[in-house]
DNA sequence: CGTGCGATTGAACTATATCAAATTCGGTGG
DNA sequence: CCACCGAATTTGATATAGTTCAATCGCACG
């Protein structure tokens, strides 16, 4: 358990996560780098801030993969979003006082904790950082209302083709794929399912449609995909809704 | 067409809306009064705003009924929230250059155009108000969520419960719907469809079970809960999400 | 008093779910 | 290094919620 960042700036996720959506200066590093960060270590599958909880501090994943979901009913759930390097998937509890959805662990993480507190305290004193913040809540909710239309009107095939281009452009944006068009991508096909609204066994089927099409490769937690321009198309998928300030990264 | 507000604190709408979700002092209500709005009405089913625009305002709804809503290729959309009094659909453009989604109206609206200027002058100044509407438009974001919960995981029958029960509490969150569950709901059934990924043909067929389970009423642009109590239940309906700090309307 | 949009009905169709069993795979202990 | 375990993936067969198409009805509005 480190209480204490120990990163160099250019290797801060929270700073490539930001940069990748906006232009930052040096002053605005140094005060984003110097905020207390809790740094723990959590294993895979595990909660890390539940429904209904009234947390004091928010979490930034510096490793690993993580998921927001809820439980509908029995035990249908639905998953939110996945979350990875340079996310706060749980920004939002800095103005909401309960949590409205669980945050969990896919594969083991490494998360920083910061406290609400020091958040508030950089965003009073400087506008433009509380904007970058807010920038990144607003794109959460612009990545929910895409999910929300790819569940509500794409067809299965469409649909996993659209997230997997989403994954793959989120993970470049931060420097975890290159222009392979490659990441990893430990998401099991349940999980899948989970997110897109889906039976595991639909999803299971539409990926060898699509491996079958030679559009990806998907193996041992790595994505890879073979033809990028194909895929995109299958997913008629617009990076416009991701508000990449680096046009590069988008296509 | 009108450039200056004419509502006294009480009945202007985005302070009800404000109020509904956190306490505000008389200086904020003071600032938030005298920011400059270019009201205008707009007839039904125009676009306000479109995916792809770079607004410099934002779109405070004081009357009728607005969507937010995104084109998935072909001719298919997804409608991703309804717009009531006191709601800012495009608060988003705020912060995000491009938009992502169109806003257009459902009914005649009459609407108040907020300069994005004007707006980060007094969040710069005033770190509460800030922080209100940052807080606004994580409501939305949970909104989105609980959709796309919805959309993804319950059956027509709930999900559209879902929807009639939102509705309901939020017109009452802000003084549109007293204590007979009953409002305003001039929406057809094509554009419950297109919120809820369903077909109109199917919602017709849910709406006629859900009238023959005298859960509601629905006719004439007038929806009441009939029942609301096993409304609720058909919907599993948790207004937890909604995050009004007022539990009386939450209920 | 037509015209047109929204609501309603019926019938046929299909994308996707469900169930159940078989297979593969990554990791673990001996 | 091998045998074993549980989880994830895969396959096949059957079921169904919701779609699509097409026609009719009702009603508000010019």
């Amino acid at each position: 358990m480190v209480t204490q960042a120990h990163y160099t700036p250019e290797a801060h996720p929270l700073i490539r996560k930001l940069e990748s959506v906006l232009s930052i200066s040096d002053d605005e590093r140094q005060a984003l780098i110097k905020l207390p960060m809790h740094i723990i270590e959590i294993r895979p599958d595990q909660d890390i801030v539940r429904e209904g909880d009234r947390p004091s501090r928010c979490c930034l994943v510096l490793e690993g993969f993580a998921c927001t979901s809820k439980i509908i009913e029995d035990g249908n759930r639905q998953i939110m979003n996945f979350h990875i390097a340079g996310d706060i998937p749980d920004l939002q509890s800095l103005h909401l006082t309960v949590l409205d959805s669980s945050l969990e662990t896919i594969t083991a993480c490494t998360v920083g904790f910061i406290e609400h507190e020091k958040v508030h305290d950089l965003c009073r004193s400087n506008y433009r950082i509380a904007s970058a913040l807010w920038r990144e809540t607003l794109i959460d909710a612009s990545i929910f209302r895409e999910w929300m239309a790819s569940i509500g009107q794409r067809d299965a095939y469409s649909r996993i083709a659209h997230l997997l281009c989403e994954m793959l452009v989120r993970m470049r944006a931060v420097g975890l794929s290159g222009e392979d068009h490659s990441c990893h991508f430990p998401i099991s096909q349940g999980k899948i399912a989970d997110a897109q609204g889906l039976s595991a066994v639909h999803v299971n089927r539409i990926l060898q449609e699509l491996r079958s099409a030679k559009l990806i490769s998907l193996k041992g937690g790595v994505l890879t995909a073979l033809d990028w321009e194909g895929l995109k198309e299958a997913a008629e998928f617009d990076p416009a809704y991701l508000h990449l300030e680096n046009q590069r990264l988008a296509n």
